[in-house]
DNA sequence: GGTGATTTGTTGTACCGTAGAACATATTAG
DNA sequence: CTAATATGTTCTACGGTACAACAAATCACC
C-alpha cells in the first residue's frame, strides 16, 4: 500500500516522472538522514520493499549512495542495509563575506570535507572575490579528483535573485547587480547558483540543524554585517516572487528611529546591532563566541540594559513575523542566540505577551545548531539541488 | 512527452498515485480555468492526449464534467471540445458577520448559485449561528436536490486551527475555542471544514480574482471589524503551523500607538479603521461601496488627510510584508481598496521608497475583483478541497 | 544451543497507466 | 474542392510498481 504524494502545479504525471520522482525522494531521505535503513525507506516513502530495493540499487549504480552492513540493531527480524550518502559526491560551498572569501569542499548529507577562507584585506569587488575563489577551488584540486562534483552553490550578504543568481545588492560589499553565479560558472564550468545567506542558513538548520522536523519555521540571524532571516513554510523555503524574501531585518520595530540605508526608518536592523554589544563589553572584534562569552562574564546593568533594549525590539519584529506567518518554531543564530543566551527569560516573557494568544501558544524559540559550518552546508544545499531533484541525470 | 512534476514530502509514489494525481490536476485546471478544451489539457499537463482522453472520460462518467461543443474558434484543425465542471457537483460555504449569517451554494468554478443571508438582531452565539446555517441550509432543499453536495467551508473572521476547524478566537463575535466544524458536520452530515475569511478571501482572489496566474501574492483586507490577510507564496497558500498566519492587522505600525485588542501596542489594526471614515464623511453604516462612493465625491481636505494618515500607515504594514514575502502582487480588498482608490499615486508613492528596492521594484498594487462573493467562493474552496484532491474517491 | 517467530531481502509475475503510432475527423486556407 | 493542420480515437507496447512466494538473518524462549 503506498500513500499520499501531492504533486504541484498543473504537470501531469507519467510512469517517466513516477521514476524521477522515486529516485529524488529516496535520494533527498538518504541526504537528509545522513543513513537510512531500507526497511526505513519502505515505511516513509509507502514504497514495496521490492520497489525499494530496484530504486536503491539503481543510486548505487550510479555511484550516489552505498549500502553498509547493518547496525546492530537488537531488534527481530532480517537485518536491514543501511542506506547512506556516496563520499564520492560533492558540491563546493563559496561564501563571500566583508573581510574573506571562504571556499568549502562539501559531501552529500552535509559533511564539510575542507574549507579554505582567504583573508582579504579590503572589501574585495565581485571580480576579485570571483578570483580568490577559483584560486581556493584550485588548491582543493587534489581532492576534487577523489569526487565528483556536482555544483557550486553561493551563499551571499545580500538580495540575490533566485533566477540567474544575480546579486542585485549586498549593501554592506557595495555589491550592484552583479552576476556573480555565471561569473563562478564560467571560471569553474560547474553549474553555479547563489543565493541570499540568510537564505540558505535556514535551509541548512531546517534539514540538519535545529529545524530538522519542523514545517513552518522562521530562521532570523545577527552578524557583523546586520539582520538577515529566512523562512520555511508548509515545509518549503519561501523565496518570494523573485527570491529577495526572508529580510526580517528591515521590520518597523520604532517609528521614532533612525534612518535605515534601506530607505525606510526604525528597521531592526538598525536599532538591534552587533557593534553596539561589542563596544559595550570593550572588544573591537571578536567572533561570536568571544562575544557571547563576554556578554555572559560581564553582565554589568549597562550590558543587561543594552541586551533588554535589543531584545525589546527584536521582540517587536518577532511578534510581527509571528503575527504574518504562524511558524512553530524561531531559529536564532549568530548574536540574536547570544541575546536570547543572555537574557532567555525576558525574551520568552515579551513573547508570550505581544504575538496573537493563539499563534503565541505554539512557537519555540531556540538558537541555531550549526554553528560555522551553517553557510557552507546551506550553499551546498544549492549546489545539490539538481542532483537531488533528477538523480537519474547525474 | 511530459514535464515537471515536483511533489512534496518524503513520500513515494506508484501507479496508483499517478491515476490520482492526474485526476486532480485536470479538475483542478477545469475549475479554475472553467473550461478548458481537451487540447489545452494536453498541452497544460504535458500528458499525451490518448491519456488526457481516458482522464477525461473518466471524470465525464463520475459525473464531475462535462464535455460541450467546441467554440468557433478560428483555428486551423479539428476543434476540441471544451471540459466544463459539472453543474451538479456544489458546495456550501457559510459566512458568519457580526449581523448576519450568509449562506451560499457554489458550483465547481467558484460560481454562486444561490445565495442567502440571514440578519441577526445580536451578534449570535456559536450555537444560534449553527443553528441559523442550518436552516437556511433547509431552505436550499429543492435547489440541494439537483446538486451533488461535496463538502461545507466555513469562513469565520478569527483565527481557525486548521486541523480540526475549531475557532480559537473571533474577536468580534466573542467566540473562543469553539469547534464550529464539528458542529456543523454534526448537523449537516456533510464533510465541513472552517477556515479564517480572509484566508479564504485570498485563495479565491488567487485563483479567480486579481491574483490568478501569480504564485507569490499578499491580499489584505479591510472589514468592519478590522484588517486580516492572507498569503500565496510559491503557489500555494501559506496557513503556518497551526493556520493563523496572514494577520497583518497586527503588524507594528506606530511605536507610540494604542494598545490592541491583540495585546500589542500600535498595530496597523488599530490604526487604520474602517469607523473613522465612516465618521469623516458623516456616515453611520454604509457598505463598501457607499463609503468609497462618499470618499470619493467628498475629498475635504479633512477626509484627504485621513486617508493619507490610514495609508501611511498601511505602507509601512506592507513594506514590513513586502521585505518579508517579497511578493509580485499586493491585493487591496474592503476599505484598504476604497482608502487607495481615493488616493493611488500617494500610497504608490510610499510604497516606493520604503521597501528594499529590489522587492519593491517588481510588486504591484490592485484591488480585489470578487467583490461581495468573495467569501462565498473562498469557503466554497475548503468545501471543493477533497474533491479535488482525489476526484476518483467520490 | 536449538526452534519458532519475526522481519526483511530476493526473485519472478501480474497489473495498471501512460506513451506512441496509425487512422479518422473536423476545421481553415487557398 | 483540395491540401494542410490539428485533434479525436483506437490499439498496442512499454515501463514501473505491487504482490506473492521463498530465502535469509536476527531475536526470544525454553
Amino acid at each position: 500500500m503506498t500513500t499520499g504524494d501531492a504533486p504541484n502545479a498543473g504537470r501531469g504525471n507519467s510512469s517517466d516522472h513516477v521514476r524521477r520522482h522515486n529516485l529524488s525522494v529516496i535520494l533527498g531521505l538518504v541526504h537528509r538522514t545522513r543513513g537510512v535503513s531500507r526497511s526505513q525507506l519502505t515505511r516513509q516513502t509507502g514504497l514495496n520493499r521490492s520497489t525499494i530495493a530496484t530504486l536503491v540499487a539503481e543510486l548505487v549504480e550510479r555511484e550516489l549512495v552505498l549500502e553498509i552492513e547493518p547496525d546492530a540493531s537488537n531488534q527481530v527480524g532480517r537485518p536491514s542495509p543501511v542506506v547512506v550518502p556516496s563520499r564520492l559526491v560533492a558540491g563546493i560551498a563559496i561564501n563571500p563575506e566583508l573581510d574573506a572569501i571562504v571556499v568549502g569542499l562539501v559531501g552529500l548529507g552535509g559533511n564539510v570535507i575542507r574549507r579554505i577562507r582567504t583573508a582579504t584585506d579590503h572589501s574585495p569587488s565581485v571580480q576579485e572575490a570571483v578570483v580568490i575563489a577559483a584560486a581556493a577551488i584550485e588548491q582543493l584540486r587534489p581532492d576534487l579528483a577523489e569526487h565528483r562534483l556536482v555544483g557550486v552553490g553561493i551563499a551571499v550578504p545580500g538580495l540575490v535573485r533566485a533566477e540567474d543568481g544575480v546579486i542585485r545588492l549586498a549593501p554592506h560589499l557595495g555589491w550592484v547587480d552583479e552576476p556573480i553565479a555565471a561569473m563562478v560558472e564560467t571560471a569553474t564550468s560547474v553549474p553555479t547558483r547563489a543565493a541570499n545567506d540568510a537564505q540558505l542558513g535556514t535551509m541548512a538548520e531546517s534539514i540538519f540543524g535545529a529545524g530538522r522536523g519542523v514545517t513552518d519555521l522562521i530562521y532570523v540571524n545577527g552578524g557583523a554585517s546586520g539582520i538577515g532571516g529566512g523562512i520555511i513554510a508548509g515545509g518549503e523555503p519561501i523565496g518570494g516572487g523573485a527570491g529577495y524574501a526572508g529580510e526580517l531585518g528591515h521590520t518597523l520595530v520604532n517609528s521614532d528611529g533612525l534612518p535605515c540605508h534601506c530607505g525606510a526608518t526604525g528597521c531592526l536592523d538598525t536599532e538591534v546591532r552587533r557593534e553596539r554589544l561589542l563596544a559595550l563589553v570593550g572588544l573591537s572584534d571578536a567572533d561570536d563566541d568571544a562575544l557571547e562569552a563576554a556578554l555572559l562574564a560581564a553582565p554589568s546593568p549597562v550590558v543587561i540594559a543594552e541586551v533588554h533594549r535589543q531584545l525589546d525590539y527584536l521582540a517587536v519584529a518577532l511578534r510581527t513575523a509571528i503575527n504574518i506567518l504562524n511558524p512553530e518554531l524561531i531559529v536564532l543564530g549568530g548574536f540574536l542566540a547570544s541575546l536570547y543566551a543572555v537574557a532567555p527569560d525576558y525574551l520568552d516573557r515579551l513573547l508570550a505577551t505581544q504575538p496573537l494568544a493563539a499563534s503565541r501558544e505554539s512557537v519555540r524559540v531556540v538558537r541555531a545548531q550549526l554553528g560555522s559550518n551553517l553557510l557552507m552546508i546551506g550553499a551546498a544545499e544549492l549546489a545539490f539541488e539538481g542532483l537531488l531533484a533528477d538523480p537519474a541525470s547525474w
